[in-house]
DNA sequence: AAAGAAGGTCACCAGGTCAC
DNA sequence: GTGACCTGGTGACCTTCTTT
């Protein structure tokens, strides 16, 4: 199995936070996230694409990538992937291959969760964003820690994804560049939503598991949203 | 470890910019990116040696030489360096003192990252590796490893070489030197500077590091599995 | 157990400073 | 302008703990 890192395309060291990462992305979300302050305005006008060299010279850029390919804090979990997510992990890669050449862009790379892409349902969602705090978003307890509502019947799509909070939620509102002026002051509000709840970020919980197997052809998956 | 500035000699105080460089070197070459304007032409028809003590007295030939060992704004690493590295270094180390004597010069020094020379020589092996060609571009990395996953042995090597490696790690690397394919280019046009550099040298990339020891089939990800 | 992820550690480096 | 010295960010490696 031979990942490469979604976000910089250097080769993954395993799934983290949701997504195959190199150690660099990995530690580099890890640590962005309890402290979104830290990441100043892309200069470029939050267009710069990634890849293993320039990496780490726009964290803004960095970050937005990580969000976009799935990363989240909540959607993550310990332990080892079941064999399900491994043989899903091998298709999608051939699949790859097939069509895109070993090395397609990083930046579409491995769809594992669904497609960043499209998936952003609208930013309708976002706008009335704030409702996060509806009010499944205490969660807070624990989010994932042990052993969410699931059922874990012998083949759960892996985790993460599903989760598409950050999708539309963070990536949006967050780092998206919020078409500012030239000279914004930046900001970029990330700080920490307002709704309080302390969740800088909310996940609404987690939405029931695709039930995988029984096969429905080319895996699909993906789309499920919920 | 002690390694020496590529540039002039010193005792290096890293690896900057894409070479074990001393302080000043690195200093110096930080500086001089950003304002290539700042330097003059040679004098001395370009033909300076630089070395240690005479190395403030020609910008111009400095620069050079700095591009010269493969330095570059874009080539830098951060983070720490890891063990395969390490070996390696003390290999190379060694081999050198037996035949070059302690005290080879600081010209050819360290040879880590190809210097942008001949030093390809064996690629040829590479070229008549057929399916590497086709579109094996992402093959590269470098000694540096970003490592695979974990339960990652003591000295794993980077990216996708067997892991078995290991094993013979130490006798393939004495008596095969790692080479890098050359996925980088690596025109560092300016030969010397055809007047001033006060043109623009672009040194967008990167002579591409140094790198293990090839691999040889292209993996086969199907066995392992599950 | 064994595998594998989150988190912690701290070697390392780009940049910035500021006496020369 | 130069380069010894700091500072904050990075990422290879390791530890702890969860899941298969
Ligand atoms: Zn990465
Ligand atoms: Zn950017
Ligand atoms: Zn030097
Ligand atoms: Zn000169």
């Amino acid at each position: 199995m031979n990942q490469q890192c979604k976000v910089c395309g250097e080769p993954a060291a395993g799934f983290h936070f949701g997504a195959f990462t190199c150690e660099g992305c990995k530690s580099f979300f890890g640590r962005s996230y309890n402290n979104l302050s830290s990441i100043s305005e892309c200069k470029n006008n939050g267009e710069c694409v990634i890849n293993k060299k320039n990496r780490t010279s726009c964290k803004a850029c960095r970050l937005r990538k990580c969000l976009l390919v799935g990363m989240s804090k909540s959607g993550s979990r310990y332990g080892r992937r079941s064999n399900w997510f491994k043989i899903h992990c091998l298709l999608q890669e051939q699949q790859q291959q097939l069509k895109g050449g070993p090395d397609s862009s990083p930046e579409t790379g491995f769809q594992f969760q669904l497609g960043p892409k499209e998936e952003f349902k609208s930013s309708e969602e976002y706008n009335k964003s704030p409702s996060v705090s509806s009010q499944e978003s205490h969660h807070s307890d624990d989010p994932w820690g042990s052993r969410g509502p699931y059922p874990a019947p012998l083949f759960r799509p892996p985790f993460g994804y599903d989760d598409n909070f950050n999708k539309s939620f963070l990536v949006e509102s967050v780092l998206a560049p919020p078409r500012a002026p030239e000279d914004a002051p930046i900001d970029l509000s990330l700080k920490s939503p307002p709704s309080g709840a302390s969740s800088d970020i909310s996940v609404d919980d987690y939405p029931s598991p695709p039930s995988p197997p029984t096969r429905t052809t080319p895996l699909d998956l993906t789309t499920k949203v919920v």
